[in-house]
DNA sequence: GTTAGCACTCGTTATGTTTGAGTGCTAATT
DNA sequence: AATTAGCACTCAAACATAACGAGTGCTAAC
């Protein structure tokens, strides 16, 4: 339904919209070489882009910007062959080359990574506790009645608890409900720890232990516990490059608005769909959001999805850029980690 | 040298402005009920005070803002005589009352309060991991040739390092290392860990272990691992609502220097001294942070220094207000952690 | 179908004017 | 001698006006 030099007029206004943030006229366009049709030809297809609803006016006279739909459409059929920059290729890679032993660690340098390349925000959801298995478990008592729980899981991560112990649970109990529970429950994924603790150490319990209600009792909220993932942040000062962030109050409702982790959990939980994601403008939930687009990818351990990658920037965005680049560093994400945890 | 009534009027002046960020003139003075001069008095002290160097004006025929030295003088020699107000104290007795078991929740919860009540941004320093004495060791082979180094504090902190293990290490090496650190090590503070490893260790793992030499070096690099203490900060948005931040450049460079931690660690190092620490505008010595003041007090464990907690705003700041806060919640922060960690 | 031409729109910038809150200084008052 | 009234002066802020120019839409010619 689109002319080719409608096509070609649009592409051309949103890369260079995208580049400068200002409002482009058919003048501007027609001078490019890439052109040769006249300016007036232009402003006749402009009519008719914007009548479509790819393009708006900021005000009467002005040149064109893109619309959200615009954006959309960009995205959708007009991404010019995702170009990766050699530079940012080698930084990815590199990521990965040096040792980095702890899960957090890599994932904390993949959120500065992003940041840093891209210049816009980076979020990365941090990788699904509930999904990975009881490694080893330990309990160290640090006063009388209080003792420090530590759940190892097969990805490396510590978690941990500082409890109350129930009244009259000694040394000797303690030791023996640990013995029971790494016996029974290594292996296991922290989401099925409640079911299982049931389903096969209750028994045990009984038999082993003096108060074994109690024990079980806290050992049931203690799983309870919902630890939610934790959310990485990268270059939050980035957003006060962007020249549509120049008002301190829009600055201190999009913080305030991602800073909010629930309502982010779930707007990068949405994008679990294979392959990179994109949310333009009010595309996304969250009314702070309206002049931003959210560009997710997930990445997984062996099949099982296990967290996200976002970038988020003004709708100006460089969409192409940016969904390579997290294209690239979720899959390789996701190639590594897999072979570093899966094979166990 | 001043005489009453100059202390009088630059009280006064201070006062209303750090209320009202606008420079304050002689009209507006005089009409208050406790002034009974005539504005063309008040010009003459007022002109006095800018002479010597109290308060300056904006521009030529501006009313007069306090400069550093008049708010350094005002802190020294006006505060009125601190006002905590009750629904305060209420919330900070509140967040020793509610079962909090981990010190860094504590203290997270901590600096959330502080920014909440004070509407500026709050900064703390994390516990010294070095003073801080080895209550527990504990390692975990996750995957063969890796595994996770656990310690554990007499203040409930547990440090972990994923660490790559020396050649030829097997499951009972590990054991018995494990086994031999635990017995040497418990209640040696982390800054002399290294040291008792060759007064104490050494001999032991000679004679017990094959390879000790590797897993000595392989101990001491662990050691050696300088976990600097972890900064906590509250209410980072809140810069954004002082009407000296609406410039988004000065925004950007506050945070980007707040956000280097090792110089906001010797700043807030710096006022280890006992009580409450005022640095105002310049006195800071990053640049960035001319605009402001921060306000420190220590908090400690049966003596030994431990953090500092901090509130960081506009030279323009309710000091009286925020120094009272600090010192309660200092003190407070002191005697319960003391209470909790220092018996045993 | 394309383009030259032109009147028109409107944000931006520059310029001038007015206003008012402030000053410093002097002379009168206490 | 200290205080105050009075007044000329300053300057940022607010407002009005005009000029500019980058843009438009439309019409008529190519």
């Amino acid at each position: 339904m689109l002319t080719d030099r409608q096509l070609l007029i649009l592409q051309i206004l949103i890369d260079e919209y995208i580049q400068n943030a200002e409002p482009l006229g058919s003048r501007s366009i027609s001078k490019r070489q890439d052109i040769s049709f006249s300016s007036a030809t232009i402003r006749n297809e402009l009519a008719d882009l914007e009548e479509m609803g790819f393009i708006e006016k900021t005000h009467s006279s002005s040149g064109r910007i893109p619309s959200e739909k615009g954006y959309r459409f960009y995205v959708d059929n007009l991404l010019s062959p995702v170009v990766m920059r050699n530079r940012d290729m080698k930084r990815i890679r590199s990521l990965f080359h040096e040792k980095m032993l702890e899960l957090e660690m890599l994932i904390e340098h993949s959120a500065n990574l992003l940041s840093e390349i891209t210049n816009y925000t980076s979020i990365i959801l941090g990788p699904e506790v509930y999904e990975t298995k009881l490694k080893h478990l330990q309990i160290v008592p640090i006063s009388t009645g209080t003792a420090i729980f530590i759940l190892i899981t097969d990805t490396g991560h510590v978690e941990k608890y500082t409890v109350e112990l129930p009244d009259g649970m000694d040394a000797s109990d303690l030791e023996r409900t640990v013995n029971i529970l790494n016996e029974r429950l290594k292996g296991v994924p922290f989401s099925h720890l409640k079911i299982k603790l049931y389903q096969e150490v209750e028994g045990l319990m009984k038999t082993h232990l003096r108060n074994y209600e109690k024990t079980l009792d806290f050992l049931t909220r203690l799983f309870q516990n919902e630890k939610s993932d934790k959310v990485y942040y990268g270059g939050k000062t980035n957003i006060l490059n962007q020249p549509e962030f120049q008002d301190v109050e829009k600055v201190k409702a999009l913080y305030n608005a991602i800073e909010k982790q629930d309502l982010v959990y779930q707007l990068l939980h949405q994008g679990t769909i294979e392959g990179v994601n994109v949310k333009i403008g009010a595309e996304n939930s969250i009314q702070e959001m309206k002049n931003c687009s959210l560009i997710t990818a997930s990445y997984s351990i062996g099949g099982q999805h296990m967290g996200a990658l976002a970038i988020l920037g003004p709708t100006r965005m460089e969409y192409p850029r940016v969904i390579g680049l997290l294209d690239l560093l979720s899959k390789d994400l996701t190639k590594v980690l897999t072979q570093r945890y899966y094979s166990n």
